[in-house]
DNA sequence: AGAGGCGAAGAGGTTACGTCA
DNA sequence: TCTGACGTAACCTCTTCGCCT
């Protein structure tokens, strides 16, 4: 199980807060543009030229061999049941190149669904039609992708979240699945990262909201305490303004009660010590009078 | 045996790009 | 040359469904 990085999806966030500072960038690498419908972030569909060395090779070839037509030369322990993925020889070579090879002659690879096959066949799509021997072939059978497989896939996610049509053909030959398969394995594979990462930014924005809501009934009780020393100790605010006037000196970070200051106060966390310290002088003040 | 989770795959929509009249 | 219609490809999101625990 790969863990994602936080840049692995398309949204920046920023967050402060006097006791937090938060970020969240949640772009993606710079070698993946974000392009695709704005309302989340998305991979560009065109990026011809980025997956030149992605595809992990084996010395001996092909990473994993689940392809061959012995059976003892499937992955026994990693594949409970039947191989869907095993392609019998030859039949996945007669695919080369396309998507459209997706009417796999792999029958125990069929993926249509008893409901939707009918549409299928009546609309077929650019690369997802079904042909009609594979129907024929009844209901599918859809299983689990090797452990080897799947690593292989992570491999090349790690490296890059988007295919190129070449490297899902390269890819898809060298693990024996179809480009088809390659290709949805990519798509499901960047939606579960997605999912993911949104959790986790929600508990960060959970948290940092609760950490604001304490900041905020923090500063309202310094308030309350300003306005009961401005009733108590009158004298003290005579040659100032309203306490809203206060405002930090950006070099300093001191309080300042210039009445010609804005009252924008750009630090608070800054703000609560000097605060402190007129809080104090106003004690003394007030016990000593 | 049934429930729920997980993952593979389908369907439909969106966007970007190329082509052509 | 510009422009709008059209087709295609890649992607995203939602959903279905089979397998596994």
């Amino acid at each position: 199980m790969m863990m994602m990085g936080k840049d692995d999806l398309g949204l920046s966030l920023s967050l402060s807060s006097p006791n937090l500072n938060l970020q969240l960038n949640l772009m993606p690498p710079t070698s993946s543009p974000a392009s695709g419908p704005s309302t989340s972030p998305s991979f560009s569909c065109h990026q011809k030229g980025r997956w030149n060395d992605l595809v992990v090779h084996s010395e001996n070839g092909p990473v994993l061999d689940v392809g061959g037509a012995a059976s003892e030369s499937r992955p026994g322990p990693l594949l409970r049941g039947v191989d869907v993925n095993w392609t019998p020889p030859g039949g996945e070579e007669r695919n080369s190149g396309e998507d459209a090879g997706a009417s796999s002659q792999n029958s125990t690879l069929s993926s249509v669904s008893g409901k939707r096959a009918g549409q299928d066949l009546q609309v077929p799509t650019s690369s997802r039609g079904v042909s009609d021997e594979e129907d024929a072939e009844g209901s599918r059978k859809k299983l689990r992708l090797s452990k080897d497989q799947s690593a292989v896939l992570e491999e090349s996610f790690k490296a890059h979240n988007t295919l190129d049509p070449k490297q899902k053909q390269a890819l898809a030959k060298q693990l024996n699945l179809r480009p088809r398969q390659v290709e949805v394995w990519f798509q499901n594979r960047r939606a579960r990262t997605k999912l993911k990462q949104t959790e986790t930014d929600r508990e960060v924005l959970k948290r940092c909201c609760e950490t604001l809501t304490e900041e905020n009934r923090r500063l309202q009780k310094e308030v309350q305490e300003l306005r009961g020393l401005k009733l108590s100790v009158p004298q003290l605010y005579m040659h100032t303004t309203a306490p809203t006037t206060l405002s930090l000196c950006p070099s300093c970070e001191r309080v300042s009660n210039s009445a010609t200051t804005t009252g924008v106060i750009h630090r608070s966390r800054s703000f609560s010590m000097p605060i402190r310290r007129v809080l104090s002088s106003a004690h003394a003040n007030r016990s000593s009078s």
